[in-house]
DNA sequence: TTATATTTTTAAGCTTACTTAAATTTGATT
DNA sequence: AATCAAATTTAAGTAAGCTTAAAAATATAA
């Protein structure tokens, strides 16, 4: 019951890699809530013991340990969100912080035998995907931003950013799901909010929640 | 996720106040494997948080408030075991351990959440009785300890101290479990062991596995 | 009852993971 | 290229939860 911390360090860093985000102290700060200064410490440490290569001032990289690790916390995260989710009907908005307490206290006998019950998800319930025992990962098929899409365009929802539990209720309110099909409307050149079409109903939305939406095109 | 280690005082003294054996600061340093000064100093800490009554050199007593809190954290224990055990699969001597470090990291409606799918299960895999969400402890019928049994007398297994993990794997391999009848064969006077048969089968049992059985009577 | 063993507490010190404030480096803008 | 703002690092300090060693209180036993 230890390395609570450094378990959400890796996570973060394997995660935001992912995306192609830069890797700088400052997100670290921002997401854990904690102040510069602290970040720089924990970089050190894990630096220390062979998780990260770390100069000052610089980047930010994985060591192959510390991939690994990181990606088996993720994995963790993930499974437990399948569980929450599937099994117990926890909505959209409350699986991620719930799943980041469970993530540090369960053993890996226990990760597997949820993923068995779970019949080997491959994604989570916001899409993303769910690294194997052996740290393979399921790839996502093409997507893009909802933002990005041309005006009458249709796109199916693959994945959306669980960065905000607020955010999640809203678009869970509004009818969006994984899976379910966006039409866009109409965009606006000077907000670049847009106006979609959800199961038929139309619904403005601001460009920061279209850029944390993904979708697969659909010609039309 | 900070009070891990209170949670745990909490829930010890709390646990072993039930089995009316007295709480001494060493039962908790043994219990926890650490220090006795570790101990003196959480002691404190848990007085000054108004959880627990505490002079020095004198006993130690959980105030309602501390009460409440280790109720709830035994609560919150007893429902993963049920969980790990019932759904899962998990053996008897592994779900202690997984569920100690659980007990921590799950908010109390996710416990709740649990609880429902489990149909309010009122023991634990033990037979230890599992305190509801309004602190309600359910009674344990009547019970006595295996090596208290006479010669000849048959009991029902109703529950078993969670207190070693090589105990209950060994237990589980000769065939005790919950609800299986007993049958007390022989008594040794001069070691105080017993002979017992288990589903047809004679097993030779010490003292020690026989006080940590506790069973129902049978009259023959 | 007094000596001795055991338990508990105090004292001093350590590590981890944070904080704030100040110094330094980097990057962005003109 | 110089300036200024933002990001990062250093420095000093804190709280929690441990440790070991020594002191004090209590329990046991001759």
């Amino acid at each position: 019951m230890q390395n609570i911390s450094k378990e959400d360090y890796l996570g973060i860093i394997y995660k935001y890699k992912d995306d192609n985000e830069e890797i700088k102290p400052n997100l670290i700060a921002d997401k854990l809530q904690i102040s510069g200064a602290a970040v720089t410490d924990m970089l050190k440490k894990l630096s220390r013991d062979g998780h990260i290569i770390y100069e000052k001032y610089k980047g930010i990289r994985l060591t192959e340990s510390g991939e690994s690790y990181a990606k088996n916390m993720v994995r963790r995260h993930r499974i437990w969100e399948v569980f929450l989710n599937q099994i117990l009907g926890m909505p959209w908005e409350k699986v991620h912080g719930e799943a980041n307490r469970l993530e540090h206290s369960a053993s890996d006998e226990l990760i597997n035998r949820l993923e068995e019950m779970l019949e080997y998800p491959e994604y989570d319930p916001h899409g993303d995907p769910i690294p194997s025992k052996e740290g393979k990962v399921p790839k996502l098929r093409k997507h893009i931003q909802l933002a990005n899409l041309k005006q009458g365009q249709v796109g199916t929802v693959i994945r959306v950013n669980d960065f905000d539990d607020q955010f999640l209720f809203y678009i869970s309110k509004i009818g969006i799901k994984l899976r379910e099909p966006i039409l866009v409307k109409e965009k606006r050149k000077f907000d670049k909010s847009l106006q979609i079409i959800v199961k038929g109903k139309p619904i403005n939305i601001s460009n920061k929640v279209a850029e944390n939406i993904f979708v697969e095109i659909k010609k039309n």
